[in-house]
RNA sequence: GUGGCCAUAGUUCAGUUGGUUAGAACGCCAGGUUGUGGCCCUGGAGGUCGUGGGUUCAAAUCCCACUGGUCACCCCA
């Protein structure tokens, strides 16, 4: 084969996109009932966004994002999440002078070079929400709420949530040098992996897969233990905003996520349905990054979801709608002359709404039977010389095998 | 970036210790009524056996390389 999709990028099918617009369907429905509005930026930005928001030192920017120079020689780079760019619209826009709070969804691909397997891709989708304008832990304990309430209205009940708060300038470089401290002593017992990033990311330590470390990092200092008197009162109110929801929720010490931008509260909801990579979605708050991206300062919270995950949820779990509907009507045209009346009125039936298939092969009327039915057609229609010069046809019922004859002028009476 | 597994018709796969024109099922096309589908029957089209080397009298089958897919690590959606 000539061409190919590029490595880790996938067509969506017929059969398949259904899914897709059944997800996409629910996430506007519940962003509308929470009243966030949808906001559409581009797929590529300058490159300066993305690692100055996500960080310099994070794994998206040091070795995942698609960046590449353009005829200009400007670096540009393929979005690689949707917070940077959300933040940058609002900041560019000024859509933060126009209301005091801001709350935006959007939905669309994202983009990172890493090597593809089981729910990860190069290209793949999420959709999210960010809120802009406030602190209130109400709305960090809505985006989780939000979330989750995606899931339900598609059917999923048995996420898990874990929650943690990561603190904020004040109370994170103090925790930091108590863990490198404690790391620093447990260092030789840890896998090489872990021991790099005692110095550039020690909170990543934490979240180490190895079975090893986690047994020595049982006793670790836990940066929910250090917050200080704001976190820890945010954090408070947070996990009781939870509690009397009856959001059920696991508080995760360890939870640390990829992305340097998170203050206090930090979340990720998982899928025991999924592989090793069962992260569905993840999201935190962020009260310094508009600022840092050269906005006024204002406090934010936001979240983001994978799509291509969550479609692997709903196969497995078998909660993906089969309406596959064919046209309401099929003509099937006898012969030559036929074919030409049949083209005509089935653009003036398409013109009244009714969806109207017809034969394009000059195939027999056997077949043209048969394509009817593979297509799942309501209704089918047979033309030829009888019915143009009286008139009048039989039309067959597909599912009980049922005629009646019809006058060929009144065929849109048929689906009043 | 590292590693495991895989690579035969449109699809899912079979292919005996290397040995004659590479098979099945489903799908597709046509016929079994002279203008009627689904079920059934018959026939047909469709394959450089991922690519390139090598071993051999002989390779889909053995060896090497490459490419692609897939899963896992790292990390994350």
């Amino acid at each position: 084969m000539k061409y190919r999709s590029i490595k880790g990028t996938k067509d969506i099918l017929p059969g398949e996109v259904e899914a897709w617009q059944h997800v996409e369907g629910s996430v506007r429905r519940v962003m509308q009932r929470f009243n966030y509005h949808e906001i559409r930026t581009p797929v590529f930005e300058t490159t300066a966004l993305f690692s100055r928001s996500i960080g310099e030192l994070t794994d998206i920017v040091t070795k995942e994002m698609y960046t590449f120079r353009d005829r200009s020689d400007e670096s540009v780079t393929l979005k690689p999440e949707g917070t940077a760019s959300v933040l940058r619209a609002y900041i560019q826009n000024n859509i933060g002078e126009q209301a005091s709070l801001t709350k935006l969804y959007y939905i669309g691909p994202m983009f990172r070079q890493e090597r593809p397997q089981a729910g990860r891709l190069r290209q793949f989708h999420q959709y999210g929400a960010e809120a802009l304008g406030s602190q209130s832990p109400a709305l960090d304990a809505e985006m989780m709420i939000i979330t989750l309430e995606i899931y339900r209205a598609l059917g999923i009940t048995d996420t898990m949530l874990k929650v943690n708060s990561v603190g904020c300038q004040r109370c994170r470089p103090r925790y930091k040098d108590l863990l490198i401290d404690h790391l620093k002593k447990i260092a030789s017992q840890l896998t090489p992996d872990s021991q790099s990033r005692i110095q550039n990311n020690p909170l990543r330590v934490l979240d180490s897969k190895d079975e090893g470390d986690q047994r020595r990092l049982r006793d670790v200092p836990l940066m929910k233990d250090f917050l200080c008197r704001e976190c820890s009162e945010h954090f408070v109110e947070v996990l009781s905003l939870l509690d009397e929801g009856g959001i059920p929720h696991q508080i995760d010490g360890k939870l640390v996520r990829g992305l340097d931008y998170y203050t206090k509260t930090a979340f990720e909801i998982t899928s025991s349905a999924l592989g090793s990579q069962d992260a569905l979605a993840g999201g935190g708050r962020y009260d310094l990054l508009v600022e840092e991206l050269g906005g006024k300062p204002t406090p934010g919270v936001g979240f983001a979801a994978g799509i291509e995950r969550l479609i692997m949820v709903l196969k497995k779990k078998e909660l993906l709608p089969s309406a596959f509907r064919g046209p309401r009507l099929y003509i099937v045209s006898a012969d030559k002359n036929a074919r030409r009346w049949t083209f005509q009125r089935s653009m003036e039936l398409r013109r009244h709404g009714i969806a109207v298939e017809i034969d394009y092969l000059e195939r027999s009327v056997k077949a043209q039977m048969r394509e009817a039915n593979r297509m799942a057609c309501e209704l089918v229609l047979i033309v030829g010389e009888r019915e143009l010069s009286s008139g009048s046809g039989t039309i067959k019922n597909m599912t009980s095998g049922m005629e009646s004859s019809v006058a060929l002028s009144q065929l849109e009476s048929l689906f009043t």
